[in-house]
DNA sequence: CTTGACATTACAGCCAGATGGAAGGTGTAC
DNA sequence: GTACACCTTCCATCTGGCTGTAATGTCAAG
């Protein structure tokens, strides 16, 4: 398959494809007589796979080193291992604040809707965030080493 | 209370707290008489609140509007609640992909440390994603319109 | 009265992750 | 045979969110 219907298969735009193969997280596919990229089932696997795993916070590096895999001997494996061990516990911990923060956000939305309306041009009653709306969330929360895709990336 | 204790109370950089200030995220603090920046209790709250919402995928910009909901009107207030309506859909979508995507790093790594490391060095077998280890997941997910922070930004 | 940690501003640079555009080749449908 | 979508490479640019640097000011402790 060609790059275009390849792309619109995993959801991603050609020109991330070309992207992600210039990184070395895809690997060069073939090409056609005309020099057109040529795709198997695989690559629409591979490439949905990785949207996954950014939307977990690994990064286009550590998901080449996942992918990366073969042909690198003992130490890269259990590097390997090692991140994605890591990945998952720092995973869960995200999680637990993703959780907290939701029902943060629920009550949030909740009060602003109780707001009388008229209220809203009242520079004294409309603010949506005060003090006390986070009580009991956040503390202690340490999910530092964790981090998200960059921008563009939508989850 | 001064910006580095502000920020290390919060768990930012004070360039982070002068950066969210120049882009209107968090108001202009009281100054010193020697100009130097002067915050509150609720400083820390609303930093710690700009965090946790960053980290389900809210965008500086939208938690902005969140936070400055008073003083613009019932336009400004439903626009905010949609869009907070709107975001924890999206959030519980993506949670759900992230606790499948969870289980499947899991199964990766299980797959991973159950090969023979002397394998590692055979092209052909220390292939730690194949086809099929999909299956099941990322399939019609769309979570498109979510999005999160950008590059440094950690969970 | 100097050292050292802190603060100020202004502005440049960085990073991941794309995204856009130019300039040109390909291929199929009408 | 020409429109039109789609492909190619190369290179520049954008975005969000910081982060670094320089040049300078403030202030409490020893």
């Amino acid at each position: 398959m060609k790059i275009g219907e390849l792309a619109s298969r995993a959801g991603v735009g050609t020109k991330t494809i070309r992207y992600y193969e210039e990184i070395g997280l895809i690997p060069e596919p073939e090409r056609t007589p005309n020099g057109y990229r040529d795709y198997d089932e695989f690559a629409v696997e591979r490439l949905r796979f990785i949207r996954d795993a950014q939307a977990t916070g690994l990064s286009l590096t550590e998901i080449a080193s996942i992918l990366d895999l073969r042909g690198h001997g003992e130490g890269t494996c259990f590097h390997v291992i090692d991140l994605l061990e890591r990945h998952i516990d720092d995973l869960d911990r995200h999680l637990e604040t993703l959780h907290k923060t939701r029902d943060q956000l629920v009550t949030l939305t909740e009060r602003a809707k109780g707001l009388d309306p008229e209220d809203c041009t009242d520079p004294n009653r409309c603010q949506t965030i005060t003090p006390g709306i986070n009580v009991g969330v956040s503390a202690g929360m340490k999910t530092d080493h964790l981090h998200v895709a960059g921008h563009p990336s939508r989850f």
